[in-house]
RNA sequence: GCGAUUGUGGUGGAACGGCAUACACAACGGACUUAAAAUCCGUCGGGGAAACCUUGCGGGUUCAAAUCCCGCCAAUCGCACCA
């Protein structure tokens, strides 16, 4: 009898034994067909690992060891994305440098994730906040900076007023910051942007060569929210500027009876003489302000406005006066912060028109415009020359045409996107290496210089004036101007959370080069990245932005493939035990290191792939936690049933041969519930002989062994054998597949009532003479004609009536 | 409001249009134990004598539907007055 499975002994021999040997360092070896397996890099919170962490690492962990015993050339590579908020938060509280709790932290991550036993390649392990690092995401903003891709700008921003930081649209996503979960204000203030949008085309048009769920690109596509339309000019009665608006409906220009300006709109303040009622403009104004962005985009809210007196507008086809209000349902953010309102197709304008009492004016046939906006298509009505036309179409193009000869609009195009508000007033984030100079204006920090080193502090919070604790250090800000020599000042803010991720990857390809970012010959071999994992939470985020950073680098030649990523696959979530999503607050975290400390790494490993379909959320069950340890002791007690070699029959010969082919495949498709499955059954058939050869057991510790490393290299020591960790994959044998008869199941009227089994490849007729004859297939078939037989794989069909 | 995803036993979940409920968990029964744990063996959608019913609900296509189509309902996620 074999000795208990002593799952820590086991656990801490073999991830010893691979940390001396380096077996999971990437080969220099270029000949060889190469993977290149990317999870996404944690952010080291002193929390440690949580459970999601394991089941976004375990997929293609899985896969990496596969692929490592096919022969091929692995990179499996784990580093951390280091600068970031909670670090410095705590930093504050604890009068800590988070330089200092950043090291620990992943120092803690580290052998959390060598317990659970990954093979990452270590010798390859970076962190964004280390300035070997940091110079080249200095060096690639640089670039962005020379390429005119980085601009700074003075418009209403996302503000937090809790972490006291400008907010990226994405990182404001609901009107919620990122970090804090607070309410979002908007606030004007002049800030550095990444001219995101320049690359909107590039990011939407890439999405058709990358191997993305549907899911991922259409989240990519509404967020990035490219509409083609255009812009039109209305003059202003009495005043010499028109008022540009965009629409992606010129086809209802004739329906067109006022317009809507968002309250921040300029054009207000350049005309306040003009504007009668400027006391009630402003008193309207003032309450929009104290709104949050959340409140004011409830769509069920009722329409406000306030009509401006002494403004004016025409409109450009049928030369008729309307008025014009400004109204907070328009935003200053999306098109020109002004509309055209056409109240009888567009159900917003329709409530604001009736609110106001504005006539509606229908110009396409259909629906009852008394009750409702009529949004569907049609014949034009009331359109002078658009009156031929059918649909939106013909008629869009026409009028465009129209516009355009008399000069009087064009066509546009409008993305949702925005550009990428690029900097914090934060300490502990990638120095922004840009330098203010009175004569030369910015100026961007010779590249020879870089790193330009984060200095350190005493106090780390924000300055109360909005402004970085790096502009109190004197010795940090003046500097001189690297193109005159005169006094000059260096910009105080840093770079934003998604800095660094947005091209690690590229540098765990050369991960100590300190000549290039990414040694080229080495990016020709490793990119793109094979397979991406990660969470869906950073679609919208991480993966549009650092797509958008390698659009760039390919266009300036620095990288040899236009998108990053080849394959992007995410997780589902684990839930909590009670079914809700994990949060400290309701006390539902399960704490992975415990479940190591009371199952082993291989159980929680094998729980995580099993616990149900790999892309949905399902909650954590400690009970099936508990089976899978149950399968991996009847696994080690097969040690004492091996007898022989080779295959104990042609029955477990073929079950074998499928196994192998099942596992093999169910990988590949993250299938790793039904993968583990079906070595489940073959363990059970191997207890219900009560016998396996050492070759079949031999054979199952290689399937099992992406999943549950240490036991099932354990198990093959004590079999005799050499490491399982670059060993050949099984194959399967094709010949052992094939099955010499065939059990059919036999429907009467498409219902089951027998099964036969038959020799493969009998003649249709004598398979259906052969079910005729069932027992269990007479009563329902005697006295009655036979229509039809349908044999198909392994059903039998007979309709009868 | 728009978009995406999902709805299968007590539970997690299987199922290229082809034998629904694989594999587990829980529960129950048995064996082994003085006993318990562990282990092993069995039962396990409903209803029953059988027929029959059953993949959220209602239609449809098909020899055959969990799977495809149409209409509802519910849940989750994302976007949200985007002009």
């Amino acid at each position: 009898m074999a000795d208990i499975y002593d799952f820590n002994a086991v656990e801490r021999k073999w991830q010893a034994y691979w940390d001396a040997h380096r077996c999971f360092e990437a080969e220099k070896d270029h000949t060889k067909p190469k993977f290149y397996a990317l999870v996404e890099f944690p952010y080291p919170s002193g929390a440690g690992m949580h459970v999601g962490h394991i089941k976004a690492y375990t997929s293609l962990e899985v896969l990496s060891r596969k692929r490592r015993m096919q022969g091929y050339n692995v990179l499996f590579p784990m580093g951390f994305d280091s600068f970031g908020l909670p670090a410095e938060n705590y930093a504050i509280k604890t009068n800590t440098h988070p330089h200092v709790i950043t090291t620990a932290n992943i120092e803690h991550f580290k052998d959390q994730m060598k317990r659970v036993g990954y093979s990452f390649d270590w010798s390859r392990e970076i962190a964004t906040s280390v300035p070997d690092y940091y110079k080249w995401t200095q060096w690639i903003f640089l670039k962005l900076f020379d390429h005119g891709l980085v601009f700074r700008a003075k418009t209403l921003v996302n503000y937090c007023p809790n972490c006291k930081v400008v907010l990226s649209n994405e990182d404001s996503q609901g009107g919620k910051c990122d970090v804090c979960h607070s309410d979002v204000v908007q606030l004007p203030k002049d800030v550095w942007y990444l001219k995101i949008t320049a690359y909107a085309d590039k990011l939407l048009n890439g999405l058709n060569d990358v191997d993305y769920p549907d899911s991922i690109k259409q989240q990519e596509i509404d967020w990035i929210g490219k509409s083609v339309g255009a812009f039109v000019n209305f003059r202003l009665k009495d005043i010499p500027e028109a008022l540009e608006i965009y629409t992606t409906r010129c086809d209802t220009l004739f329906g067109v009876t006022f317009m809507v300006i968002a309250p921040e709109h300029p054009m207000l303040d350049k005309y306040r003489d003009r504007i009668q009622n400027w006391d009630e403009v402003e008193a309207y104004r003032a309450a929009c302000a104290k709104k949050t962005e959340f409140e004011r985009t409830q769509l069920s809210k009722e329409k406000t406005g306030v009509r401006l007196e002494g403004f004016t507008a025409i409109n450009p086809v049928s030369g008729r006066e309307i008025p014009v209000f400004i109204a907070d349902y328009v935003m200053m953010g999306y098109g020109t912060g002004a509309i055209m309102a056409v109240p009888a197709h567009d159900q917003r304008d329709w409530e604001f028109a009736k609110k106001f009492g504005v006539e509606i004016i229908p110009v396409i046939e259909g629906g009852d415009i008394e009750k409702e906006a009529y949004t569907g298509d049609g014949r034009m009505i009331n359109s002078d020359f658009l009156n031929a036309y059918d649909n939106k179409k013909d008629s869009i193009a026409a009028m465009l045409d129209y516009l355009g000869a008399h000069r009087l609009g064009r066509k546009g195009i409008q993305y949702k996107m925005k550009d990428w508000a690029f900097n914090r007033q934060r300490y502990w984030g990638e120095p922004i290496p840009l330098i203010h100079c009175e004569k030369c204006g910015t100026v961007g920090v010779p590249y020879e210089e870089l790193p330009l080193r984060l200095p350190d502090v005493e106090n780390f919070a924000p300055g109360t004036d909005g402004q970085s604790p790096l502009a109190r250090i004197e010795s940090f800000v003046n500097c001189t101007c690297p193109q005159c020599g005169g006094k000059a000042k260096r910009e105080t803010d840093t770079m934003p959370q998604w800095a660094g991720s947005s091209w690690y990857y590229l540098r765990f390809i050369d991960p100590h080069n300190d000549k290039v970012f990414c040694d080229p010959e080495e990016m020709r071999y490793w990119m793109p990245v094979d397979w991406y994992n990660g969470g869906m939470e950073h679609v919208t985020r991480h993966l549009l932005y650092s797509r958008f950073w390698h659009h760039f680098l390919y266009d300036i030649g620095e990288v040899n493939t236009p998108e990053p990523y080849a394959k992007r696959t995410y997780q589902g979530l684990i839930l909590g035990p009670d079914g809700d999503k994990m949060s400290k607050s309701k006390g539902n975290v399960v704490d992975p290191v415990s479940v190591i400390e009371r199952l082993g790494a291989d159980t929680l490993r094998l729980y995580v792939m099993f616990m149900g379909d790999y892309m949905a959320a399902t909650p954590w069950n400690e009970d099936s936690a508990n089976g899978c340890k149950r399968f991996l002791d009847r696994v080690w007690r097969l040690q004492d049933m091996v007898k022989g070699e080779g295959y104990t029959d042609d029955e477990m010969r073929t079950k074998v041969n499928a196994c192998i082919k099942k596992v093999g495949e169910d990988y590949e498709r993250m299938k790793f519930n039904t993968a583990i499955a079906a070595m489940m059954t073959l363990v059970n058939d191997f207890y219900a002989k009560g016998s396996l050869t050492k070759d079949e057991f031999r054979t199952l510790l290689q399937l099992l062994n992406p999943v549950a490393p240490h036991i099932s290299e354990e198990l093959n020591e004590r079999l005799g054998f050499t490491p399982l960790h670059h060993a050949a994959w099984p194959q399967f044998d094709p010949s052992a597949l094939v099955e010499n008869t065939v059990e059919y199941g036999v429907q009467v009227n498409g219902k089951v009532r027998a099964r036969i089994k038959l020799p493969v490849g009998m003649e249709q007729k004598a398979i259906v003479d052969a079910a005729l004859a069932l027992d269990d297939v007479k009563p329902f078939v005697e006295g009655k004609t036979i229509r039809k037989t349908i044999v198909v794989k392994n059903i039998i069909n007979l309709v009868v009536g």
